[in-house]
DNA sequence: TAATTTAGTTATAGAGCTATTACTAAAACG
DNA sequence: CGTTTTAGTAATAGCTCTATAACTAAATTA
């Protein structure tokens, strides 16, 4: 009996490791064994701090949720170009995947239980208002006569949302965060230089 | 004890049945009563067919490479404008991935045996040869002056490998292979459109 | 047609995971 | 300081999955 820590610490712990561990060997094999084993403590110790396992991932789901809709509000409010906006979108939805690797993991996570379906429910539809916002700012850029006209919305949204998924495509390969920032930027500024009205831009 | 099939059908069957059940549950999850229960069979008369079965998917890996690498061939042989091939190339991948599916999820899958490590490091070995595929066509071209000059080759495969991702991601997503080839063509048409040299292409 | 092979069965060992129960001792509280 | 609360433990029930063993009957072969 060693080490015994305050409640809200304990669950902030937990929290944290089933997302390092969700990277690392797959949210779906995430087992409470792993978990109470990294934090020192025994598997049955995690049903202290919550009643199941499929409420750890609700929590973690919520706080995934607000992250990625907190990146969309900053795109939001912001009173900057349209484009410079979109690119703030991208480089911070960026950010938060180098922060926390495990999301595109949860993204694409199938599970046999239904711990996680409710998880990549949720994500899948915020990611979906991330999306709609990407098109909202390729849309007003277009209507501002910045970008090729001719160039449908949808298909542009599909272009710059393949700049993100090819970096997060590399990141599960190669299991390394990184370059998604740096390689992410580039990236984006090249495709968006591409889409944009000005002739060469190379 | 019913209909009892010659041990070639047979294996034909839980390879192909393994195929569809990884898309539908994720490689990872596919159990070997399922498979047999597909079948119509009892779980262990899976055991007279694959001594294990790690070996089931050993089989799946090889023809899966083998289908990535015959696409390769067929770009490489070609002696069209190396864009043309790489339209080929990339049509020819997106229509392997419409007719199975469950290839991109062994890429992303995470298993917690060692059962599928195998097919996921393979798969992903055929895949970097498909890479550097792309990337060929694509030095081909700038080199015969049909791109950007001063856009990096690098870049331009990240940003055409994109288009697939963005695509296979909206498949994982939406279960729904029958728009990969359709959205595929349009798609790589308007990226390599924008890469081109000529002027305003839309 | 009789003997052999083998695709299939039932039963079960053995491993790993979730969750519960009963107990213990460290904090928190009066 | 003594009582209560609670973060932790050990033990274990119950479930699922892989794989093996022993047996059975449908094909194949002599």
């Amino acid at each position: 009996m060693r080490a015994r820590k305050s409640s809200q610490d304990r669950k902030a712990e937990i929290l944290a490791t089933i997302l390092d561990l969700a990277f690392e060997v797959g949210p779906a094999h995430v087992t409470t064994g792993m978990l109470a084993g990294r934090l020192g403590l025994t598997q049955p110790a995690i049903y202290k701090h919550f009643p199941n396992k499929k409420d750890i991932w609700h929590e973690i789901t919520n706080s995934l949720c607000a992250r990625i809709r907190e990146n969309l509000r900053q795109g939001a409010t912001a009173n900057d170009p349209p484009l410079a906006m979109l690119k703030q979108l991208v480089l911070g939805h960026l950010r938060l995947v180098t922060e926390t690797p495990a999301l595109p993991e949860i993204i694409v996570a199938r599970d046999p239980g239904s711990d996680l379906t409710e998880a990549r429910q949720q994500i899948h539809a915020a990611m979906g208002e991330f999306r709609e916002a990407l098109r909202g700012k390729l849309s007003d850029a277009s209507k501002a006569g910045h970008l090729h006209h001719g160039l449908e919305i949808g298909d542009a949204e599909m272009l710059v949302f393949g700049v993100i998924q090819s970096l997060v495509l590399r990141l599960m390969v190669t299991r390394n965060p990184t370059l998604l920032e740096q390689d992410g930027e580039r990236l984006f500024d090249l495709q968006l230089a591409l889409m944009k009205t000005e002739g060469n831009p190379l």
